[in-house]
DNA sequence: CGGTGGCTTGATCATCCTCAATAGGAGTGG
DNA sequence: CCACTCCTATTGAGGATGATCAAGCCACCG
């Protein structure tokens, strides 16, 4: 049995929502390694001037993962830190006999850090995804250099803080409807901040997977959106898609907290 | 309604596994302010030479809280940061209809960081505390010019986040003795991480706070301790103290997680 | 078309919640 | 020292939410 300091994982970041953020560097040059990146000013990337982005880009190399492919498993030695351009993954944690708790799902322009020890859970595609890697030694000693990526990573780290915790009243005290209207509401402003004021979404991921990050079964999931949509709140639409009717109830329910 | 981004909130954190830490300064001035500080090489603090932890505590000051005392609510504007030098806090969220999920406690040696914006949730005293207390916009400052207590402050931040996990998975998959069994064995770990190898801990919390922090109900709670108590794993003392009599049933329940 | 896998729906069940009453313990005043 | 109060913890009975078990449905795909 390992130790519990080495048990320790890193910052996994999802961009829920915006968050104090370093200025941005919006322009490099075309033929860059990184210049047609989709996801680069959404992350620390951003931060770095061209040549910087250069240097750091060098260090690292790309991967791709099909559905269901894991990126890692809970206890695996993590020695990388991964930046998500394309694609969805669910992170998880597994007890002994099998249940299962997803932790988060991130979106393209996520970073999943990870600190020295082993992966304190697992790591999946939902749907096929692309990701930027880098060895996570290399990567702490380009962060000493540059003290705004740390102080990114930081701002990084305590958002993700403030959504775990909002989590956490999600699983210790909403019903499985309140939980439901919270999750979509959530994927929706995601969305928002990424793309453009959609009001169709996708859920690449399962009702297993859905029930697994709300503490709930797949059964208890369907139910729930079958009650959305019988009182007219949301569409459900071919290729795994949802239509957003009624933004109220659905607030109303998820009753995001109390000031 | 402030915007989400208003509504970030910092650190919180719980010492409640030993994590990767910096070198601890053991030796200061007996004459020193914080000579006598019976945390300081529990925090960050232990990180400071003599002359920079004196520079470092006269930008500060110490308070005090009753119980049942506040010492910000969420909402509050979050200008300050703290350093619990006795006693113990509550961190919980509340719904709109008055539900409320406790996010963590804070022992003596815990910090309680903010990021710019209002505070995400209440802190309030569950016993007699005492607290170092900083301007945030100078404790910023002094970081900047100290990126060890950065680094340090950033991996409190990782630890914390994995512990928020955690207690995802705890709120989310375990049932009311498995929440039981974790908590009580988390405090007993903690406890050993601060004082002695003692196989009793205080309870300062009331069974609603314990059941408002495992997402249960006083009555289940309270059902859960008499069965580990018939069941011979634990003895519940006067003064709010239990005694751990048999800690492998407690840690099967627990079930920690898989590897 | 038949097969496969995920989603939905239904019926029953169990865990935990709710409501209510009792017991215990600390503090107070006689 | 004891009675009284207040508050919390414990225990009990009944009920509800969500889980479990079990079909049926539907889309997709060979």
């Amino acid at each position: 049995m390992r130790s519990r300091s080495e048990e320790e994982d890193g910052t996994a970041i999802a961009n829920r929502t915006a968050y104090p953020r370093g200025k941005r560097v919006s322009l490099i040059p075309a033929d860059h390694a990184c210049g047609l990146c989709p996801v680069r000013l959404q992350t620390f990337c951003g931060l770095l001037e061209a040549e910087d982005l250069a240097r750091f880009k060098y260090q690292g190399s790309t991967g791709r993962l099909k559905p269901g492919e894991p990126l890692f498993h809970e206890g695996d030695a993590a020695d990388l830190v991964y930046n998500l351009t394309a694609g969805t993954l669910k992170l998880y944690k597994l007890l002994p006999d099998g249940r299962r708790q997803i932790i988060g799902f991130l979106l393209p322009g996520d970073f999943l850090g990870t600190a020295p020890g082993d992966h304190a859970f697992s790591a999946e595609a939902v749907e096929p995804a692309e990701y930027c890697r880098f060895a996570r030694a290399r990567f702490d000693a380009f962060v000493d250099t540059h003290p705004e990526i740390g102080r990114e990573l930081y701002l990084m780290a305590v958002h993700e803080l403030a959504a775990a915790r909002e989590q956490m009243v999600l699983l210790g005290r909403k019903t499985a409807a309140e939980r439901l209207a919270t999750f979509l509401l959530g994927l929706f402003d995601r969305a928002r901040a990424r793309n453009a004021d959609w009001e169709i979404v996708r859920l690449p991921m399962s009702r297993t997977d859905i029930a697994d990050y709300l503490g709930l079964t797949k059964e208890t999931v369907s139910r729930s959106f079958t009650a959305f949509r019988t009182a007219g709140m949301i569409r459900l639409l071919p290729a795994d898609r949802v239509e957003l009717l009624q933004r109220g109830p659905l607030e109303e329910l998820a009753s995001a907290n109390a000031g």
